[in-house]
Parts: structure tokens; sequence; C-alpha cells
DNA sequence: TTTAATCCCTAGTTGTTTACTAAGAAATCA
DNA sequence: TGATTTCTTAGTAAACAACTAGGGATTAAA
């Protein structure tokens, strides 16, 4: 039940990118430098957010990402998601027609509760925005408290 | 993000002990005959459950399984956390003292996130009981539902 | 127009984890 | 004594995770 460093990675270059929202494209290099990742790994990360619409690319000499609306407008979810797969307990509750995949899925007692697990995880990752995150991180600031993303495994 | 076999399988053959709790010991023979699990797979999943006390055993011949107490006292949560460890999205929220681990972890924009999930997913699962389970399969063999535990992946 | 910077894509590699299988020792009932 | 069962450990094949490596395409700036 572990995230892996895809979203967790990936998740901490969107944060980046939504501390510099409007200032233009960032390069990879410069979100690698900051949050300690390789540029070629980071690389892998950022083309399926850049194809899920998240992230716009400038390419070239100069170029970069940016996020493709607010920071406000980004859910974590979406990030997580795009990079991890549905945040689902099993694949039952995510994969439907599953009378080939599971028999009895829609009657399973452990279904119920896997779907129960998926739909709070769901609910957390879709209610909170990388505005929010920014936020937070900002207040910190504030009161004198060093607040950086960290090497969270 | 995704529960191992060993989680399910576990779930699903607390379940099984559970429908047959206070009839005695069963043996890892029947329970992995009708949830379609091998014996030996089955045998390193029991273990752990038995040293966290949720199941106590008969040793020799017409010897088994029976949970530890009833049905309505032993949380999905407590099987889950024993079989696949803390249900955290990441290692950071569940590891303390980790100054070593990971420096400003208490400061993290992302580990407040992680824990967020942490705590969802704890609350569904601490929420339901082996007693639940067996209501709700219960419920469905009333209303003519062929209501197994299935395959699910 | 060349050069450097950057995105973009794919293939390969290494180590870890998962999901078992196998086998044998110890205990207990008939 | 023999059958049944728990208990324990070791091994293994396949999948997955977490990268590394390298080269092509595009563009701004010198």
């Amino acid at each position: 039940m572990k995230l892996s460093t895809r979203g967790r990675y990936g998740l901490k270059a969107m944060f980046d990118l939504a501390l510099y929202y409007g200032e233009g494209p960032i390069s990879l290099t410069n979100i690698a430098e900051r949050q300690a990742i390789s540029v070629n790994y980071l690389e892998q990360l950022i083309s399926p957010l850049r194809k899920a619409g998240l992230v716009e690319s400038v390419r070239g000499a100069q170029g970069g990402y940016m996020l493709s609306r607010a920071p406000g407008a980004i859910t974590v979810g979406s990030i997580l998601t795009t990079l991890e797969g549905p945040l689902a307990p099993t694949d039952c509750v995510v994969i439907d027609g599953g009378e080939d995949f599971c028999d009895h899925s829609q009657y399973c007692v452990t279904k119920v509760i896997y779907e129960k697990i998926y739909e709070s995880i769901t609910s957390v990752v879709n209610s909170i925005t990388l505005q929010h995150m920014i936020d937070d991180y900002e207040n910190n600031q504030d009161s004198m408290i060093v607040h950086t993303i960290c090497e969270c495994k």
C-alpha cells in the first residue's frame, strides 16, 4: 500500500512548478536540482503529466514546463493517479466488466471493503490542490519555520 | 498503492474463520480449499496472525485455527496491518525519530497529505469488523443473492 | 549559421519484492 | 503406531521499481 517514487517525485515536481506558476517555462534541470531527482528519471514522470494535460511544455533552449492551469485547479489526486494509476487497494474495484476477471465481484464481502478504502483515499486526494500546498508552505514560512519539501519515503 | 495477496488472502481466511467461530478449530486444509489458496502459502500468512493474537491454534490431528475472540472484536484494520504493515502511502508518516530518515519531515508539505491519506484509510479499516462482514454476507444470502467471497485482485 | 540548451522517446540494467513451492520437524488424536 | 495437523525455514521464478544511458528533435541565442 505504498506510493512509489513516481507519485512522490511527481508530486514534488508539480509543487515546484506551482511555486513558479506564471513565470514562464521552468526547465527540468532546475526542478531536478531543487528536488534532488535525476533529470532522466524526471523526464519519464513529466511525460505522462503532459499527456494528461496537467503541464505544458516549451521545447528548445530556454524551454521547460509550466502548469497548464492555476494551482488551485490541479488536484493532488489528478497528479497521483496519472503517475500511479488508480489509488485503489485492489484492481477489482477499478476494472469493470469483471465477469472474466472476478466472477462474483459485485457481491463480494471483501470488495465492499476495498471500495470504501478506495473512496476514502480518492476523496482526500481530490480535495487537495496545489494551491492548498502553496498556502501551507507560505503559512509556515511566515511563522519562521523552515518549511521544505523533504525526501519523503 | 495496492494490497498484496498477503492482505487479501489473509482477510479471506479470517472471514472464513469468522463464519465458523465457536465451532472449534478449523484446519488450514479446509480454509485453503474453500478460499482457493495454497496451504503452504496460507501457513505463512496465518503465522503472523497468530503471533499478533488474532487467532489461536490447536496442534496435532483434528487441530486447526480459530479466532481468538468474537468476530465483532476483530477489525479488518488489525488483520491488514498485521499482514501488510501500516496502511500508509509512505514510510515517513509511520516511522518516527525521522531525523536521520527525513530531515524536515515535520514541516513537509507533502507529508501533510500523506498523513491525511493514512488517517482516512486507517479510519475506514478500523471501523469494519469481521462481524460486519458476516452481517453483510448473511443479508445478501437472505435476499437470495449468491454472495461469495471472490478472487479479488 | 552554429552552438548550447532543452524537450522527447526508447531501451537496457540492477536490485528488490512478491508469491509462491518445497520439505521437514514437532505435536497430538485415534 | 500412523495419520493429521501445526510450525518453521529455505529456496526460486517472475514481476516490478527505480533508475541509467543514449540519441533524436526543436529552438533561442551567440
